[in-house]
DNA sequence: ATAATAGTGTCTCTTAGACAGTATTTG
DNA sequence: CAAATACTGTCTAAGAGACACTATTAT
């Protein structure tokens, strides 16, 4: 309990304990669409199913670094900033056993999701728009294990509530990039088509933009200045985040 | 594990398993500061310290089950509405044994958080304003049990980064109030005098104020119209939030 | 009448959408 | 030159802070 006086009549050690795993939600940005990161089980439960990676949290470990040990284990990636989204722990949501589950999100630019995708058997990406369906690169709805498909709806609300204000957005882009790219990132979380003029002029007056004297390369037409992210912003503390959540 | 498929030499079952608790930043309006209970404890570890309620998670409810039976069971009230906060799992957050917790928040009128502060032995509430200090009425520190501070913290920012465009700020004031009742609400979560015709029209236009006729008793001087909240907004729909993050 | 707070009208500033225009590159 | 996209200037509309004003109640 951490928290409460411990009940005289209740020995926490006597009881059942649930296990506790972490999902990782693993977005990029493929053809203007959010992207995920999923694995196709191979095994029962929900075999042929997709799934988010995940693996249970060890006994010495913090949740964070679970995240971070699966993340490098399953994917081969590492050294990403990873968000806790939230936690679920609907008694059956695994058919084994009573499992807990923290879902953490993490961002990719193209280049660093190929990788990943590439890393192993039975990876695919699998685009999530607005409506909450996801589906392959040819438009099939794909199936989705457990209750993965509520993991992914909360992990597109929180990039919606998050990228009018904060610096998420470039967490998928790489690290030179033109405004036309960051404005494709902020239209296809909020799933719409916003305006040139007036989203330049806040990304500029925010100051987190750094001008590279450099062009786009290999652009058809007239090729757009490369711009660099400057690096944190007005971030607080806290492990959490203020921010909206509805 | 829920997620990938399982690795055939890793049994979880052999494995030690974490603890998990809830636990409970409940919180109030008082003096117009946000205040939240707290129970002073009792035994070792953290003696005399204050705590957060909270309580082991059972094998056979959710973690909303948990955290509305710790409610119920320790501060007796019921009803309200959770809001899952975030999840706290470094190593050594409890000397006892190793407690992964799922932190809550819910939000009371003054009549429900002084009925629920008188419901117990050693319950208190203190002030937690913006400087991320906790104090009794007397204005002397609170000393917090184990990480219960960073909780409070990122309970804070929640409600900061909420306050805005949700309707939390209903959750700590009675059925019928003045629109001064809510902007001492917003100015306490803010920590920032607001102005009063700007705030007045953008609750207005909001659509959530429900006029009553009625007039604020009691008023030593002009009474204001006591106005209902009209009930659920564009809320939409997920266990998580969208909204903002820091 | 006075004090005190409720509630309103209006000005200004900031921000963003709309939209047309100019600039620069490739073929 | 045409085509295509980068980039800019300007108008307008919405929202909020500032602030002075009117309204209503208790004493």
């Amino acid at each position: 309990m951490t928290s409460s006086d411990p009940s005289p009549d209740y020995d926490p050690t006597q009881y059942d304990r649930p296990s506790v795993t972490v999902d990782l939600v693993l977005i990029g940005l493929a053809g203007g669409e959010l992207s995920v990161l999923l694995k196709r089980r191979t095994a029962a439960p929900q075999e042929g199913r997709w799934a988010l990676p995940g693996g249970f949290v060890r006994i010495d470990e913090t949740l964070e670094e679970a995240a971070n040990r699966v993340l490098r284990e399953k994917i081969g990636l590492t050294g990403v900033s990873l968000e806790q989204l939230y936690t679920f722990g609907a008694i059956d949501r695994d058919p084994r056993m009573r499992i807990i589950s923290v879902a953490y999100m993490a961002l990719f630019d193209a280049a660093s999701f190929a990788r990943g995708m590439a890393s192993g058997k039975n990876l695919g990406t699998a685009s999530f728009a607005a409506d909450g369906r996801v589906r392959d690169a040819a438009g099939t709805p794909l199936p989705l294990a457990f209750d993965h498909a509520t993991i992914l709806g909360v992990a597109r609300e929180r990039l919606r509530g998050k990228i009018d204000y904060s610096d998420i957005g470039f967490g998928l882009l790489p690290e030179r990039f033109t405004l036309r790219h960051l404005q494709d990132v902020h239209e296809a979380i909020l799933s719409v088509r916003l305006n040139k003029p007036a989203f330049r002029r806040r990304m500029l007056d925010r100051g987190w933009l750094v001008p590279t004297g450099e062009r786009e390369p290999d652009a058809s037409h007239r090729p757009a200045e490369l711009f660099r992210y400057r690096g944190a912003p007005p971030t607080p503390t806290a492990p959490a985040s203020a921010g909206r959540h509805a």
